[in-house]
DNA sequence: GACAGGTGAGAGAGCGCTCTCTCCCGAGAG
DNA sequence: CTCTCGGGAGAGAGCGCTCTCTCACCTGTC
């Protein structure tokens, strides 16, 4: 027995085709009483529109692919940054009706893939994360012919829209207030250098430091806390009379905790520490998290916007967000 | 400008489209040097199989609706679980050249969108990650004419095959663990009682105080860090004298360290701490928790291959796989 | 040399829907 | 009373693909 079809449910009503198609479509050219006979009709058979036909006609789909480009496995299922996006862009798109279709992209095989399945109009339009600079795929999914917003600016210089946040001015924000505090010797823990929050962040802690007459300190991780850990631990070799560090993110600055605390160090009146992100578990460290928090879901959200806004033909401009220092125990 | 159709590349390569179809989709009965000349063309033509046509007349969709049925949007992006299964399913689903269709239902309005959406035919399978008792997801899921799986036993009984881990049997290894090295007083922080895990947690629990002759001393929280927290202040209120807390999960043991700290009770030495999950976290807390491992990837994957077995009509047994106890400082 | 059997390619009918075009009918104007 | 106009409904083409049916041709056998 196979699903009742617009034909099925045409007859039912004692119509054509067409004007049952109309009431589906909500078209108001119908006459209330018709209208009423499908509507009924299509109750009672518990039809459900054909999507493949439907968008074999009409050359949509009303999905969106979400497509994910980070090869670090670890780093995807450990940063809530990811999940965050995933759900707040989902149910966006939820109540725009659209669908979303989830595609990961680890390696050459998947990139391929996902390229592929783009150029192929399965979906109207793409939401990009992509971290690393040598990333082929943003490139190669500008010159499809679909649209594409970027969550976070793309590494490589590339005509796409995106949606980031300030981490230049958050970084800034973090390494002042290790100044204003009174520190001296202010490492940090840099991020990945070919991604550009790890670029970024970078470049306000030196913008600070700079102003402030200070030395700059720089171990660099992968935004893993593990990387933290090991970052943290050159940094005590490097210079044992630090007495603060900027950690690019929460996670590394989890990690980094961790060495301060084997280390013997008290924090934060040996060492002052700063992260950034403002997870959740930043409220759980011991002590609690200093860090600068933005807006990921509002971020998502507005990527979001970005793109329903490209199909009718809105502007393609860049949105970036304010980030706020969130002060807690650790500075 | 549009892409190129089935048409075309027959036309290019000389050939009927009946022919040019046998080549796309690698049936053998073509002559090499005709398949030759429709690989060509398709090449030179960039063809791309219009799916929304393929799946009008295949009846297939090739894509699996990935459904995460969670009310609570905090423990959605904080509990590494969702992600790991997203990414590992997401994983195990390309390689065997399926969509994944992300559907959060996180309210009644978005229950009935996922039901309709199942029952248009959008998908070929369902896998369902939906922990709460009062769901009804699960049974609406299963009532439609479309294989689906769930990832964790149903709460409700209803004949879906699942994969699950072994809940009671890996708290019983965990309480039986603080037995073993001298505990007398060993209060447990449950997991909601409406879900399948904390219940199961908790008469692991309850089976081995029994066994040991010990009384039983409960809080129950939400599986979030927080409610963790809460739940530890209050079993030290309840009984100042424990000396053990076996918590059903990380996320809930982490607060709980919180709390301990914040009481002045030091780990393990006046209370050790058993979690459950062994999320990355729980490697970086203070101290480091001893906790039970259990296999998320694989069972996000066993639920993958559980539902593509279901489409070639084979058997729909669960599957229960072992936990492990992960032994650190915390216990 | 005739015929059976097998193999490879084409013709054509849909899959379920949308949308344009056409037609019908009733209301209002002259 | 006739003509025009417009709203509401139907007819039918086609979206791009798969798959069955048919047919042509080639090989092998007696």
């Amino acid at each position: 027995m196979r699903r009742p079809t617009l034909e099925a449910v045409a007859a039912r009503a004692g119509v054509s085709r067409a004007t049952a198609s109309r009431v589906v479509n909500g078209q108001t050219t119908v006459a209330p009483h018709i209208r009423d006979a499908v509507l009924q009709a299509i109750d009672e058979l518990g039809y459900v529109p054909n999507s493949a036909a439907r968008s074999l006609v009409t050359q949509r789909t009303d999905s969106i692919a979400l497509v994910i480009s980070e090869p670090g496995t670890r780093v995807f299922s450990e940063d809530p940054l990811f999940s965050t996006v995933i759900r707040s862009a989902s149910m966006e798109l939820e109540s725009a009706n659209k669908q979303v279709v989830l595609m990961l992209a680890s390696n050459a095989k998947s990139h391929a893939r996902v390229e592929r399945y783009i150029s192929g109009g399965h979906v109207d339009g793409v939401m990009l994360i992509s971290m690393h600079g040598a990333d082929p795929l943003p490139s190669a999914l500008s010159r499809l012919r679909v649209p594409v917003v970027s969550y976070g600016r793309p590494a490589v210089p590339v005509d796409i829209p995106f949606v980031d946040n300030d981490n230049v001015g958050g970084a800034e924000a973090g390494v002042r207030h290790l100044v204003e505090i009174g520190r001296r010797r202010i490492a940090t823990i840099a991020g990945p250098q070919d991604m550009i929050a790890g670029q970024d962040r970078l470049a306000g802690y030196r913008n600070v430091l700079r102003d402030s007459d200070r030395r700059s300190i720089v171990a660099v991780g992968d935004f893993t806390r593990e990387s933290g850990a090991i970052a943290m631990r050159q940094l005590l070799g490097d210079d044992p009379g630090l007495d603060a560090v900027f950690v690019a993110n929460d996670l590394m600055a989890v990690g980094a905790l961790q060495s301060l605390r084997q280390a013997g160090r008290r924090v934060p009146d040996d060492v002052a520490v700063v992260g950034f992100d403002d997870i959740e578990a930043a409220k759980y460290t011991e002590p609690p998290l200093t860090t600068l928090r933005h807006p990921v879901t509002d971020q998502a959200t507005a990527m979001v916007k970005l793109l329903l806004g490209l199909f009718e033909g809105g502007p393609g401009d860049p949105v970036i967000l304010p980030t706020e220092l969130v002060i807690r125990e650790s500075a």
